[in-house]
DNA sequence: GACCCCTTGTTATTAATTTGACATATTTTT
DNA sequence: AAAAATATGTCAAATTAATAACAAGGGGTC
């Protein structure tokens, strides 16, 4: 399983793939062509299938693609063959928003801990998972095989969380914070920056 | 105040200018370079000159751009030149972190109610937002002159309310459920669809 | 079983985006 | 005041991405 060269405006594409090949999964849709998929997912058909060709021929000429297969194959290359070990670090709102969401557990990301510099929150029990003091982050990372983190803290404590995961066996990171985090080169970073999302909003609003 | 063909790589970009401007202003700088900004924000000096030269001359030649100026004319773009009236539709976790987020309001984002069907959560007051019953949406959007809607619901809520958005006023959706919506031509909808976003860190934690 | 139709995988073409180069204008230094 | 350094705006080149075209392989039908 060794692509590469796959351009990130691919990658970006595949959880889409996923998405809607689950949908017609659970409606018992068993086979999709390029063309009735373009339709629904609204990317050229051609696209489609160069997009999927990058990581092997799924289809069947005459036939096109069979959902459930191509749906594990995507699955495969999303890294969905097994479960990994993730915390919260910040215990907000945002961070218990995303401890409620049980497709992310579903998906294979499990939850093991949150974690907050918060007295108040500290040690509370949220739908079974503890939260606790980052004094025991370290410590907890290590001996829970965690390899991701979520980032839920504020702005300026974002980039202190990086710097201590960056001393663990952490690989990965799903930042919250509207900040670029800094980190070595073997660790990846995922960014929801919120604010750059609304004000890409606001612009089409007043553009419209 | 007409930009056009102006394309979605440039315009995703514009925020992270922002940001990083309002950074600079923060910390007293007056003046920078596409060069020194090349070196902090990651881009190259070309594509900076290039992107900020689609909305018309900000800089000088031999001094570079003055800090404050481009912010705010950034913030123009943007349309960040008045307040937006917004409600957010589902009280649930994720809905109450939003709510909570101050820089949004502090932007000209002001949460004017939070809406929901559950009993259980209708007529709370969280930080001073009432949360209100789903039966009084329409009138309470007309009257409020609401032009931006949060879609905080499930995926199987979230279409629902899109279609009860249709046919109001608002004509700008921010949609957090895991859906891709229909609406109408002239409302502009922006996905944040964060499973896409963690099977993406999920990929490149598989191929590191 | 033969024919026709469908649909992929792949190559070619076109479009979009990024990068590089440079003339020109302004600031800073001497 | 002149010269050197700096840095934009813009044009050209190179790279990357999207679209279109099509040959060839299977499936469906009669």
């Amino acid at each position: 399983m060794k692509e590469k060269n796959i351009s990130l405006a691919v990658i970006r594409r595949l959880p889409k793939y996923h998405r809607y090949l689950k949908e017609m999964l659970d409606n018992d849709i068993k086979r999709i062509s390029s063309k009735e998929l373009s339709k629904v997912i609204g990317f050229t058909a051609s696209k489609i299938r160069q997009d999927l060709n990058n990581f092997g021929g799924f289809g069947q000429q005459g036939y096109g693609y069979n959902v459930e297969d191509l749906y594990e194959e995507i699955g495969k290359i999303l890294g969905l063959t097994r479960d990994y070990n993730v915390i919260i670090v910040g215990a907000g709102n945002l961070g218990q928003a995303l401890a409620n969401y049980s497709s992310f557990g579903r998906l294979g990301f499990k939850l093991k801990a949150m974690f907050d510099i918060n007295p108040k929150i500290v040690g509370l029990t949220i739908k079974e998972i503890q939260v606790l003091d980052m004094d025991t982050f370290e410590s907890f990372v290590n001996e829970n095989n965690v390899e991701i983190v979520y980032i839920c803290t504020n702005r300026d404590g974002a980039q202190d969380v990086a710097d201590r995961i960056a001393k663990t066996n952490v690989k990965a990171i799903w930042n919250f914070a509207p900040v670029d985090l800094k980190v070595p080169e073997d660790v990846v970073v995922e960014n929801v920056h919120l604010i750059d999302n609304l004000l890409t909003l606001s612009y089409f609003l007043k553009e419209n």
